[in-house]
RNA sequence: GCAGGGGUACCGAAGUGGCCAAACGGACCAGACUCAAGAUCUGGUGGCUUAGUGCCUUCGGCGGUUCGAAUCCGCCCCCCUGCACCA
């Protein structure tokens, strides 16, 4: 079969005729969905291939199921990738140009189009490049209305983005405030992960700065990151043979490392280094300690590193390891002691003050783990960096402050922790401090910094009452799958606020900050609503869309004709936008991966709950997985990619469609395997093949009194498999709905040959017309070739799926019992290694047993063997049977569905019926009895009959 | 670390208290067809077994609840996703 030229004409047919560009039409209930934009800087892989089809498969099935369906796509182009990526080629870059001429297949002779300039760069790469999504989506078959395409920098497009955030701004959801970001001194900006050389994915530390006065009024400055243990304060630890600096901080003077300075200054604005003091001069010296104010001692140690922290440590011997072993090694080191002038009996008896208790180290977490690690001296690094982290972890979750810690006695270490840090920063005893977890060096080769910017633009997501709204919204809206609402409220809790300017990018201005750019989550939560209008507004010039001509498309604040005389704007064209948004919004879903759960998705409601009103939201979002090829995670540099053209090249589009549903639900990871797909797609195209064959050979005329057994039992078995594809896609479940009109359908079909004795042109038509129908949404072409095959002059997409079906529950149940017949006399044959038999004998059931069958499914509650017996035995004529009756009530309860919650059928009718069919099966003569009467029974197995079970004998 | 999701037979995956040795698909084995291969069709694939039966072992690990657990509860181990400027 031709499958491509088959794609090829119903997408030129589908674009000629309009199928896919809906208009309002308020006889019809609207369906909008719509899966996030994707960024058109590279190929289009198979896994972008499945959210989308994913989508449109959706979209599709609603169009069958009556609805007016709109499925918009755009362009996010916002961010950096763009600018990063030109300017890149531009520099010929050997990396970024191998990957755009190899991975993404752009000849060589075409990347100038490329490098002109960000917005040839994106034209480029959206209409012109043939491994790009456009192409990719065409090639699929998607039914998107591509008149309202867009991108993100379109002029229209951002005059509504900004109108976005005037209304969010106006809500007071738009903060200004200090933000910690990974900063390279050098560039001058700050750095993401794909700007580092090194330290990738390593984020930031908030440590606390906690100020010891020295008797002078200057500060000793230590970080620390468990605040809660000042109460098991001794002294502090500093390095004798260091400079340290003396900084002015506002009013005060700090002595803390230089090193320390040059990261503090990239968080604090005018403070100077004012001096400088050896470390030495400090020892011995007393210092009032925060939180517990109490003098201690200004002690030497070794392992401060000026390039940790302030190079500066508070010592709490009985949570910190190093304090304890740095302790101990001064406490063992009379002549440091004495070469510091320091009273060695008084730091002898300095002792670890137990502040934590945990079940599993008691009251001295540091110097159990010291002890059972055996830990002789502060040159060993890494044994203590790991007694550090144990003592961390189990302090911080399982520890509970001691009675010494005043009003934070009794509390879980991990509460008071927070607690503390704010009484001591409250009271001016500390301040936060911000470190990177690592090493983090820049691409231009300069070690990053933590800066804290001063005039961050936030979105206050952590605004109560706007998560309150938020919530609401989600609480009625669909999730699909329901599983990950959890995840949303989760989200929805911890949800802060979320800097969404930048000082570099493409994308829309800021309005309050032209120099900035919203960053692209910012601007990219509402445009669905942009959509139901996009076509329209193109005709409208950018400069004209002030706040009122939003407010009124989209609030309907405000007139028409007024805005129309103001603004210069065709009135009618406005009342259509007006008109265009109402129709179609609220949006039914919104589809993106499972990772953007904590962004994307999530912003997206809290945005629209922030401007539309409650009836003009989101009423769903569908959650998608992600896909592995070969068990393996994508990867186009390691050249474990799929990309979608050649795909569809190779299987057809209809094919890459079913199988990207077929293997698991959409919200699953999907692993691609080729060659189990490749194996499939014999079977499936055989298939397909039957039918168009069946197709050839089809009457309109359908008649299901006409129908014999074995038909009546295919009709029936049709409508079951429809009935049940019907159900799993209202859940989404599309693989569960794809299987039962495929594979699962294959088998009924199978079964129907094999049991068909006459060929009935009008079940064929009925088959065929309805397979059509539900397979449209997942192979659109294919389907739409055999509809036409059929007779049929308008798409398949103008036609309704069924909504009577017939079910025949006995011929179902009838054909059941053969089936059932034929696997017993299989397993006997096998078990009793008979070959080929001569003659099998049926034995149907004696009326009393199905007299038994009857009264259990009336009267028993479940698969109870006692119940069963006790109900059996209260019949006369059945306890005259005695010990056979009560054998076969339990046998009855013991296989509860297969007997009792099953209808009966007569088995005698059915199995003579089918004797012919299992001569031919079996290739030998059959014969059916009634257990009553069996004339030739030389096993006596006839007692064994059952209804529904007949008893067999074979030789 | 925190949050969410998950661990079922050779593999993928269904199954959420008895009807479960566990659907379905792949892989594999046997038979039919064929000169042969492939395709197709039929049957089989935890173990033992006396003709469709019965018994034993199994659903990440360990314990518990129950007459009865893959399914409910507790603890533990492992895997995936996200953690905020990467869209």
């Amino acid at each position: 079969m031709d499958f491509k030229g088959i794609e090829e004409k119903w997408q030129r047919y589908w674009h000629e005729q309009k199928i896919f560009e809906p208009e309002i039409d308020k006889s019809k209930e609207p369906f909008y969905i719509q899966a996030a934009y994707p960024y058109p800087s590279g190929a289009m892989h198979i896994g972008h291939a499945r959210t989308y089809t994913v989508a449109d498969i959706v979209a599709k099935y609603s169009m069958l199921k009556g609805k007016n369906v709109l499925m918009p796509m755009g362009w996010h182009v916002s961010g950096t990738p763009v600018i990063a990526a030109v300017e890149a080629l531009r520099r010929h870059d050997e990396k970024t140009v191998k990957i755009f001429t190899e991975n993404f297949h752009i000849p060589k002779e075409e990347l100038k189009y490329l490098t002109e300039s960000p917005e040839s760069f994106v034209d480029y790469m959206v209409n012109k490049a043939k491994y790009g999504y456009k192409s990719g989506f065409k090639k699929l078959g998607f039914g998107i209305d591509w008149r309202r395409e867009l991108t993100t920098i379109d002029k229209q497009y951002q005059r509504f983005i900004e109108w976005q955030y005037k209304k969010l701004y106006a809500k007071g959801y738009i903060k200004k405030g200090r933000y910690p970001v990974r900063y390279c001194p050098n560039c001058k900006n700050p750095v993401g992960d794909h700007d580092l050389s090194e330290g990738e994915g390593l984020g930031i530390q908030e440590f606390v700065l906690l100020k010891f006065r020295l008797s002078d009024g200057k500060y000793l400055v230590a970080a620390t990151l468990r605040p809660e243990t000042v109460f098991g304060q001794t002294n502090i630890w500093i390095r004798p043979d260091v400079e340290y600096a003396i900084i002015k901080v506002d009013n005060e003077q700090w002595i803390a490392s230089n090193e320390f300075f040059e990261k503090f200054k990239q968080q604090n604005q005018g403070i100077e280094r004012i001096g400088s003091i050896k470390g030495s001069e400090l020892i011995g010296k007393e210092v009032l300690a925060p939180g517990i104010e109490k003098n201690i001692p200004v002690l030497p140690a070794s392992f401060c590193k000026p390039e940790t922290g302030t190079g500066i440590v508070t010592s709490v011997p009985s949570d910190a390891p190093i304090d304890y072993i740095a302790l101990k090694d001064l406490q063992n080191d009379e002549k440091l002691m004495k070469k510091y002038h320091l009273d060695v009996e008084k730091i002898k008896a300095i002792e670890p003050i137990p502040i934590i208790k945990t079940p599993e180290l008691g009251e001295l977490a540091a110097v159990k783990v010291c002890e059972e690690l055996k830990i002789k001296n502060q040159r060993e690094e890494e044994k203590l960096e790991e007694a550090k982290k144990l003592v961390y972890k189990l302090g911080f979750h399982r520890g509970v402050m001691n009675e010494n810690c005043g009003k934070y006695a009794n509390m879980p270490v991990s509460k008071a922790k927070d607690l503390v840090k704010k009484e001591l920063m409250e009271e001016g005893k500390a301040m936060k401090f911000y470190e990177l977890e690592g090493r983090v060096v820049c691409r231009c080769g300069t070690a990053c910094v933590v800066r804290v910017l001063e005039d961050q633009w936030f979105v206050a997501y952590s605004n109560p009452e706007w998560k309150e709204e938020a919530k609401k919204t989600l609480a009625n809206m669909r999730i699909v799958p329901e599983l990950y609402r959890t995840q949303y409220e989760k989200v929805f809790d911890w949800l802060e606020d979320k800097p969404c300017t930048r000082s570099k990018g493409l994308g829309t201005a800021f309005p309050w900050q032209k120099d900035l750019v919203l960053e692209p989550l910012a601007d990219s939560t509402i445009y669905m609503a942009y959509f139901t209008i996009a076509h329209l507004i193109k005709k409208v010039p950018a400069e004209k869309l002030e706040e009122e001509v939003f407010d009124y498309i989209f609030l309907n604040k405000g007139s028409a004709s007024e805005l129309a005389k103001k603004y210069g704007i065709d009135e009618r064209l406005l009342k259509e936008m007006r008109e265009s948004f109402d129709y179609w919004y609220p949006l039914a879903y919104n589809a993106s991966a499972i990772e953007l759960i904590p962004n994307h998705m999530s912003f997206s409601i809290f945005q629209h709950a922030a401007i539309f009103p409650p009836e003009k939201r989101q009423l769903g979002t569908l959650n998608l997985g992600m896909v592995v090829l070969e068990g393996r995670k994508m990867s186009s540099s390691k050249g474990n990619v799929i990309l979608i053209n050649d795909l569809c090249e190779a299987l057809g589009a209809d094919f890459v469609r079913f199988f990207l549903v077929n293997i698991v639900e959409p919200w699953e990871e999907l692993n691609w395997k080729q060659r189990e797909v490749e194996k499939g797609l014999a079977r499936l195209k055989r298939f397909i093949d039957d039918l168009f064959t069946l197709a050839e050979n089809t009457n309109a005329e359908f008649n299901t009194q006409a129908l014999d057994r074995a038909e009546r039992w295919f009709y029936s078995r049709l409508n079951s498999r429809i009935k049940e594809y019907m159900q799993a896609m209202e859940r989404i479940e599309l693989r569960r709905a794809l299987q039962s009109i495929s594979f699962q359908l294959m088998k009924d079909y199978t079964w129907y040959n094999r049991r068909k004795i006459r060929e009935n042109k009008e079940l064929n038509y009925y088959f065929i017309k309805n397979w059509s129908l539900c397979m449209a949404p997942f192979m659109p072409h294919l389907a739409e070739e055999l509809w036409h095959k059929l007779g049929n002059e308008e798409s398949i997409f103008k036609a309704s799926l069924p909504e009577k079906l017939e079910i025949d529950k006995k011929a179902e149940l009838e054909e059941e019992l053969i089936v059932n017949v034929v696997n017993d006399i299989n397993e006997i044959k096998r078990l009793a290694k008979l070959e080929k038999p001569k003659k099998i004998v049926l034995y149907t059931a004696s009326e009393w047993k199905s007299k038994l069958l009857r009264l259990l499914k009336e009267r028993l509650s479940g698969p109870n063997a006692r119940e069963a017996i006790r109900i059996a035995m209260s019949d006369p004529e059945i306890k005259s049977k005695g010990n056979i009756a009560a054998n076969i009530a339990r046998q009855f309860a013991n296989k509860f569905s297969e007997f009792v919650q099953r209808e009966l059928v007569d088995d005698f009718a059915v199995l003579s019926d089918a004797k012919q069919f299992l001569a031919k099966t079996f290739g030998c003569e059959i014969i059916v009895q009634k257990e009553d009467r069996a004339g030739y029974d030389p096993k006596g197995k006839a007692k064994n009959a059952l209804p529904f079970k007949p008893a067999i004998y074979m030789e």
